[in-house]
DNA sequence: CACGATTTGTTCGTATGTATT
DNA sequence: GAATACATACGAACAAATCGT
């Protein structure tokens, strides 16, 4: 396939393999619930040091498109329930990445940003962004 | 100071280094606009590697506490006004870190997630989650 | 149950590039 | 030009968790 590597000496490497990954999982080259190559056969395949797929990897997390599982492996993230919020009036939604508090509290995936919703009364909820979706009500 | 290091062995050295600098942007010790210590300085001040460092300033850069300008130094971020946005019923509101193209087009800072509202007639807005409040209209 | 293989997590060191002061 | 400071990238090693034999 595209074993070789013809990276752009102008962009970080970790940026175009991020890039490539992205599209593949896009495509559907990479299907939900398939399994990510390893980090080490990512090394060997486009010759690049385990950093730098590292911070690739990272970023796809981030973007909510992979899930690490320490030890099993890497997969492309399975389309997940969302949950729905309705949001009253005056009730207010903001996001952020969360603090290891929150991350423990809300079980929120490496990478994965917290919506906070605070209701008019005070009372603050938080969910995984990857899992949630605001509706006006 | 805090120079030296008494590290818990069971967690992530990176982890409980960004814990004590968030520890102390929350306090106040170190106040918005204000430089953070360099990397360089960390690595001394701590006796860790500059990885290990980076990784923490990553976190809190993921977080949205601080605000890394290359070449020049790292700071506190400053409080920024936040647009706030009235969601109309059926507007929907999702939230997840950009790609690039997303980062570019709503100019997001690094480690910034991206705040999307689907209005009802179909149109998608994008807001930096770190200046935008959703509220219920 | 135990052991080895696999795979990700963490951490160190080192070097070079780029932008600012 | 020199010094400072962050960005990228290579290599190496060990830890921790999971899985198959």
């Amino acid at each position: 396939m595209n074993s070789e590597s013809d990276f752009d000496p102008d962009v970080a490497t970790w940026k175009q393999l991020a890039d490539r990954l992205r599209q593949a999982i896009r495509s559907g080259e990479l299907a939900p619930g398939q399994r990510v190559p390893t980090e080490l056969s990512l090394t060997q395949e486009y010759g690049l040091s385990r950093l730098t797929v590292r911070r690739a990897l990272q970023q796809l997390r981030s973007e909510g498109l992979i899930v690490v599982v320490r030890s099993r492996g890497t997969f492309v993230r399975s389309e997940r329930e969302r949950v729905v919020v309705i949001l009253g009036k005056g009730d207010q939604v903001q996001a952020r990445m969360p603090d290891p508090d929150e991350r423990r509290k809300y079980r929120l995936q490496e990478g994965e940003p917290v919506v906070l919703v605070t209701r008019t009364g005070g009372s603050v909820e938080g969910y995984g962004a990857h899992g949630v979706t605001v509706v006006g009500g």
